[in-house]
Order: structure tokens, then sequence, then C-alpha cells
DNA sequence: CATCGAACCAACC
DNA sequence: GGTTGGTTCGATG
């Protein structure tokens, strides 16, 4: 079931990209600094798809104000970055403590938010 | 391990 | 209506 906002003129619509980018910017606060989390992770909390949440950080305005960068796939490569590309990504992460091997971050600085929320 | 196809969902054409 | 993503999952070589 698709999510609805009630909008400041009393109407019932479905949510944008803005209503769901305001709540994955809470999340993105959550995620320690010296790990990262999944879109995965995520797309559960939200509802909506992997390729929404990668959609909703890709067209994020300021990357480096909103921690984008501590988003990876599920399987820890490193997907994308709008800023510089995944080397630019890389060199970010591992400037917070993470690491990244065989182009893979190390699991240990995987967090699911889902389990971190309760 | 690498590749493939399908499902994903709002936006854009 | 069809395509497109900072993706994922299951199936297949």
């Amino acid at each position: 079931m698709p999510l609805l906002v009630l909008r400041e003129d009393g109407t019932l619509s479905r949510a944008s990209l803005d209503d769901y980018f305001e709540a994955l910017k809470a999340l993105l606060l959550v995620i320690p600094t010296g790990s990262v989390t999944t879109y995965k992770s995520l797309s559960k909390l939200l509802g909506i798809s992997p390729r929404l949440v990668g959609a909703l950080l890709a067209a994020n305005d300021e990357p480096l104000i909103v921690p984008c960068h501590r988003v990876v796939r599920s399987d820890g490569s490193l997907g994308g970055y709008s800023l510089g590309g995944p080397r630019f990504k890389e060199k970010i992460l591992r400037v917070e403590g993470v690491y990244v091997e065989r182009g893979r971050v190390k699991d240990d600085h995987v967090t699911d938010l889902e389990e971190l929320l309760g």
C-alpha cells in the first residue's frame, strides 16, 4: 500500500520523493560515524524500493551535508556516488574509519538500521 | 565469482 | 504507456 501524505491544503496524496527524502535524512543521522548501512535496510524502513532510495540520494544536492556516502549495497560493494563517483565515496569512508577491501566494505562496518532502531 | 532477468516505484518523457 | 535509476534476489554457468 502506497504511503499517503496530508498536505497543507488538506488533500491526501501519494508520497513524493521529497517526502521520502525528509524521512531518509533523519535515518541517515542515526548511522554512527565509522559504520555504514545499506539501501536495502533503508528501503525496508521507508517502505519503498531500494532503487528509489538510490534515486533519493542521487537527487540530493548537498552530498557532503547529508551523509549519503554511508549507504552501500547489501553485498558490501559500494554502489554509486553522485559527487566524484565510488572512488571518492571510498575515500570519505576511509576517513571515517570504514575500510574497503576487494571492492567491499567489511561486514563489521555495516549496521542494520532496522535492528539498531528496534 | 560473474552475468541475467525480473521486480522494484516515483519521476520524466 | 514506456524508460530510467547510487538496487535486490533467485537462477544459471
